[in-house]
RNA sequence: GCCCCUGUGGCGGAAUUGGUAGACGCGCUCGACUCAAAAUCGAGUUCCGCAAGGAGUGCUGGUUCGAUUCCGGCCAGGGGCACCA
């Protein structure tokens, strides 16, 4: 018997070696199994792995693990999303150049991620800032500028001051930087774009077809795809109060419906109508000027006040010529959604109540809500926006809203001005357009020339990949790509004139968006993808990630695979089938008397009978025990994975990830609950062994029949392996861990018994913890290879089939149901398997308890829910 | 403001399609082993009650033989979006 302690630290490298030699952990492109494709988000090389990666990547190798042993040629493949901004900050603070930074963290971030034994590929690893990877990167965005997916175009952008780049609308959150965390300007700038609006509506119904997917996500990229429904209507304009060439105001509307109670328009500020009018009035320019400056700070609109400005142009109703609107600008509308112009309905619209409200407009009542009297209803501060008749409007009177709204835009499509309809249904996305273009070099160089003869010419595909020069420096701000003495000046592929080269790179979401499709065959040279291999090992069957993705990357990485497949490069649209986001690990926070946070390593916490308390390691001061948070550097409530690896060893970080809590919810981390994964590693260790003590004479070959006990415990085995089977494959790991132990722990009592057991029980007790091995190597695959050993097992359990369940042993002869009187639990009854009904009722009736329960009232009813429950009803 | 999610012991959390609430673990209490500690093993641990028994899944109504689960209304916490027409 061994009673030496598992010590993983002397067993965690030598497996990770062996399994790195065997190279068994690689997929092939030809395997002819079934493939399954699990992918983690590939990490960024800031130089560590966080707890966070710890976490994503385990629940990933679980699965691979699993699905491995299930007989899955299994793709789990892990690269660098390495090109982005810290690079070129590291380059500025440290003096290094950004390329030597990148790879040096990918070297030892990739020392920290063998550590963890992830059963990883490494023969498809690439970085998204190597050549071999973004040439091919280049080569679809001109195959996508040839396919009208990628354009130029002059573009409104925010612009971050700190980074001194564009940011994306999604890269904007509250107003600031999402990375530099600085306030937002606007500017006007040339910029690539990639079409992503060409596919809003299908990048929309496609959802409905993620069944795989959060509903949370999907209602994330829904609402941010923000599709609304609603008519175009071309107002007329009072020739006598306009300036020379305007003629009609377009607007968008998705309340036809109330078009009668329109007390007014209101146009952005850089409407061109408020442009032509703000010519020839000064006070009204001072307005617009005001408007755009206050505009650059996305605080100050979200604060600002409800502002407009009467620009004397009437409108003319489209349903009554004699009916004119003014025509206000207002800070509140934009010039970026719909026609940058609307109607404004006070009565049934908040924002526009509190405009009419202001300016002494007024308002009328159109929806009136069923059971009110229409001759009594007004409204004053609060806008009506429910359901209701309509009213005071005319020939829409007595109709439903929904029918209003047909009938307001059947007749404006009839009505013709000039040779146009006035009105026009219309969708609207609140989807923009992708910019890709950052004024960065450490990014993908844009692949095309400007000529100033022939304007934009793309580098021609011979000539890629548009390479990164090295030479560079960061003496000062902008883009250092740009300040290359030499790098930008070429000629033109066309005419042969000098000209110059793009310097914006791309985004770094683009290389994020297609490199799952890469893993399938990153050898080719040729192209990003192989035709025969890339469609037979896609869709990524799971994929698992942070919820902070849950738009932007995402929703990046459905349109690019569909601009993929319209240029030839892969057959889906659909990038992942199975989308998981996990939780975040979180963390207690301890703070000094004057504020001030610790770290938890410089805490004692100690536990008595009135909670816990936390002292200073070094001097023994109280410390306070804070909120659970994110782990953050400021809050110094981080551990760190090379830490824990050293101290437990990856299984118990490991086995601890995937224990407490789901994997979609946050996880806290816990140093008892860390030593409790500790001391399970350690018990299974002992149970191994002696099981592998007390079966030493069980009999080669199974035995004809078994004894109680051993029954019983193969009932156990195959029983959880059932459990946590289905388990696994519904993602449900802290349960999975629970069914483990709960097996462990009935091996251990039969394990704690007297005696020498007989030949059927030492083959069950072997059976029973070679199962119990099996069950546990997804997730602690050192420890299960070293007891895999102990059983004297062949070969490595990291190769092994998944056990197979023998499902006669989860059926029972007899069936223990739940008597319960009036709803109310008085005892139980076992019947054998299969009792009828009556048979079982007289069972239940002449129960002592049941006929207590009653006391003495007659039986009204008898409820018998097959294999659960029987309820009298008295 | 709009949309969504989540509320279960001291704690993390279990609980097929409505069918024994609290699996499993952490912590705690008591005991065994030990000179002692650690480790390990055993017993207990939702609340009230000596017990019999009763109450109990945020609160409150409802549907049902039966509700943590379904429906209505509140309350609390978390997340997403936002002058979006």
């Amino acid at each position: 018997m061994t009673s030496e302690r598992y010590n993983a630290r002397e067993s965690e490298p030598r497996w990770q070696r062996q399994w790195d030699e065997k190279a068994i952990f690689n997929a092939k492109n030809d395997d002819p199994r079934p493939k399954y494709y699990v992918l983690e988000m590939f990490p960024y090389p800031s130089g560590r792995i966080h707890i966070g990666h710890v976490r994503n990547y385990t629940l990933g190798d679980v699965l691979a693990r699993f699905m491995r042993a299930k007989g899955f040629n299994v793709l789990h493949p892990m690269g660098w999303d390495a090109f982005g901004l810290p690079a070129e900050n590291a380059a500025i603070e440290r003096k290094v150049a950004p390329k030597a930074w990148t790879y040096d963290n990918i070297a030892a971030m990739k020392k920290q991620l063998r550590s963890i034994g992830l059963s990883l590929d490494w023969s498809r690893e690439f970085a998204t800032c190597d050549p071999s990877y973004y040439r091919h990167q280049q080569k679809m965005f001109l195959d996508f500028l040839r396919a009208g997916l990628a354009e130029r175009e002059k573009r409104k952008i925010n612009w971050d001051p700190v980074d001194m780049t564009v940011l994306a609308n999604e890269q904007v959150i509250d107003g600031r930087g999402w990375r530099s965390g600085a306030v937002v300007e606007q500017r006007e700038m040339n910029q690539w774009v990639f079409k992503i609006t060409k596919y809003s509506q299908d990048l929309l119904d496609a959802l409905d077809r993620l069944d795989r997917w959060p509903d949370k996500v999907r209602l994330m990229q829904r609402n941010w795809i923000g599709r609304s429904e609603g008519l175009l209507i071309r107002f007329g304009l009072d020739p006598a109060t306009t300036p020379e060439g305007e003629s009609e105001l377009r607007i968008f509307t998705t309340r036809p419906d109330t078009l009668f109670g329109a007390k007014f328009m209101a146009i952005a500020a850089d409407h061109p109508l408020a442009q032509a009018a703000a010519a020839k009035n000064p006070k009204l320019a001072e307005f617009i000027a005001e408007t755009k400056r206050i505009g650059t700070a996305q605080e100050i609109i979200d604060t600002a006040e409800k502002q407009g400005f009467d620009t004397g142009i009437k409108a003319i109703h489209p349903f009554d010529p004699g009916w004119k609107l003014p025509v206000y600008v207002a800070n509140f509308v934009l010039m970026e959604y719909g026609t940058g112009a609307i109607f404004g309905c006070p009565a049934h619209d908040q924002r526009d109540l509190d405009f009419v409200n202001k300016y002494g407009l007024g308002n009328i009542p159109v929806v009136c809500p069923e059971g009110q009297d229409p001759t009594t209803f007004v409204i004053t501060d609060t806008a009506y926006d429910g359901d209701g008749r309509m009213v005071n409007s005319r020939f829409l009177d007595g109709m439903t809203i929904e029918q209003a709204k047909e009938e307001v835009a059947k007749r404006l499509e009839a009505e013709l001005r000039g040779n146009m309809p006035v009105g026009e249904r219309q969708v609207n996305f609140r989807l923009r357009d992708w910019g890709i273009s950052r004024q960065r070099y450490w990014g993908c160089p844009i692949p095309v020339i400007h000529c100033p003869k022939c304007d934009v010419v793309p580098v021609p595909d011979k000539d890629l990949p548009v390479v990164l020069p090295e030479d560079v420096t960061f003496d000062r701000p902008g883009n250092a790509l740009d300040h290359h003495p030499t790098w930008k000046h070429v000629t033109c592929p066309q005419c042969g004139a000098e000209a110059q080269r793009e310097t914006d790179t791309m985004d770094t979401f683009v290389d994020s968006s297609w490199y799952f499709a890469r893993f399938t065959d990153p050898w080719n040279e040729k192209a990003p993808t192989t035709p025969g291999v890339v469609d037979r090992l896609m869709p990524v069957d799971q994929y698992i990630g942070g919820v902070e993705h849950a738009i932007l990357h995402l929703l990046y990485s459905r349109f690019f695979t569909r601009a993929m497949k319209a240029t030839g490069h892969i057959g889906l649209d659909e990038p992942f089938a199975g989308m998981f986001t996990q939780g975040m690990v979180v963390h207690e926070t301890y703070q000094k008397a004057d504020g001030s946070y610790i770290t938890p390593a410089e805490v004692k916490i100690e536990v008595g009978g009135n909670g816990r308390r936390a002292s200073l390691l070094t001097t023994g001061e109280d410390i306070s025990i804070g909120p659970i948070e994110k782990m953050s550097k400021s809050k110094k409530n981080t551990v760190d994975p090379d830490d824990i690896i050293a101290t437990y060893g990856a299984d118990v970080a490991r086995w601890f990830m995937l224990s407490d809590s789901p994997p979609d919810r946050d996880v806290i981390w816990s140093d008892e609950r860390v030593q409790g994964a500790s001391r399970f590693v350690q018990r299974l260790w002992r149970l191994v062994n002696e099981s592998a003590d007390s079966s030493g004479a069980a009999p080669a070959s199974r035995p004809a029949s078994f004894g109680p006990d051993a029954l019983a415990l193969r009932k156990a085995a195959h029983g959880a392996l059932d459990k946590v089977t289905t388990g696994i494959e519904r993602l449900h790991f802290n349960v999975c861990l629970a069914y483990v132990r709960e097996f462990s722990n009935a091996l251990g009592e039969t394990l704690a018994r007297e005696g020498q057991p007989s030949p059927d029980l030492a083959w069950a007790i072997r059976e029973a913890a070679v199962i119990l091995v099996q069950l546990v190597a997804p997730m602690m695959p050192h420890l299960a290879e070293e007891c895999w050993q102990a059983l004297g097992q062949s070969g490595l359990v990291s190769e092994a089939d998944w056990p197979k369940i023998e499902r006669d042993l989860l059926v029972e002869d007899t069936v223990t149901l739940v008597v319960q009187v009036n709803g109310k639990k008085r005892g139980d009854v076992t019947v054998p398997r299969g009792a009828e009904n009556p048979e079982i009722e007289a069972a239940v009736l002449a129960l002592d308890a049941v006929r207590q329960a009653l006391g003495g009232k007659a039986v009204r009813k008898v409820i018998i829910v097959p294999m659960r429950i029987v309820n009298v009803v008295g």
